[in-house]
DNA sequence: TGAGAGTAGGGTAATTGGGGCT
DNA sequence: TGTGTCCCAATTACCCTACTCT
C-alpha cells in the first residue's frame, strides 16, 4: 500500500502520483447498492469487499473499491 | 466508466457532472410493473433491462432505466 | 454534559437466484 | 414465447441493545 501524501478539506487523500482516495461509511455504501448497512458489513466479513477499520472498530470502504464493483 | 463521486441521504449518488442514480430491488421493480419478481429477473437475463450485480450476485436496477421504460 | 445519528453485534423472518414445470 | 408457480439454498431485511461519533 502506498504512503499517505496529502489530505484535502473534503476528506479525499492521495497515496500516489495519480491516486485519489476517499473512505465511505457503511451507510453510504448501503444506499448506493440499495441494501441494508448490515449487508455491507457482511460483505466485508466474508471477504467480498476490502474494508478499513477505525481504531474503535468501525468499518470504512474505499471509494475506488465500491466504484469498481458498480462497473463490474 | 464513470467514477463514483458523491452519495446523498436519499440513496441517490452521482457518477458524473449531471448523472444521478439510485438502485431498486427486484421486488420494487416488480410492484411498479405489476408482475412477479421472477419476470423482472427474466427481463434482465434477456437483456431487456440493464442490471447491476451486488457482490453476492443479486440484481439491482437503475431507477433511471426503469423510468425510461415507463415513459417509453 | 447531553442529544441525535450512525454503527457493530446477534437473532429471526422475508426476499432472491436458479432450475424445472405449467 | 412469455409468465406464474413450486422447490431449495443462499442472501438480505428488520427486530433489538450497546457503543461510537458529531
Amino acid at each position: 500500500m502506498a504512503a499517505l501524501k496529502a489530505v484535502a478539506p473534503d476528506g479525499t487523500f492521495t497515496t500516489g502520483p495519480d491516486t485519489v482516495e476517499r473512505l465511505l461509511t457503511p451507510g453510504e455504501v448501503a444506499r448506493i447498492f440499495g441494501v441494508d448497512p448490515k449487508t455491507v458489513n457482511r460483505w466485508a466479513l466474508t471477504g467480498r469487499i476490502p474494508s478499513v477499520r477505525t481504531p474503535s472498530g468501525q468499518r470504512r470502504y474505499r471509494q475506488s473499491d465500491i466504484g469498481a464493483l458498480l462497473n463490474g
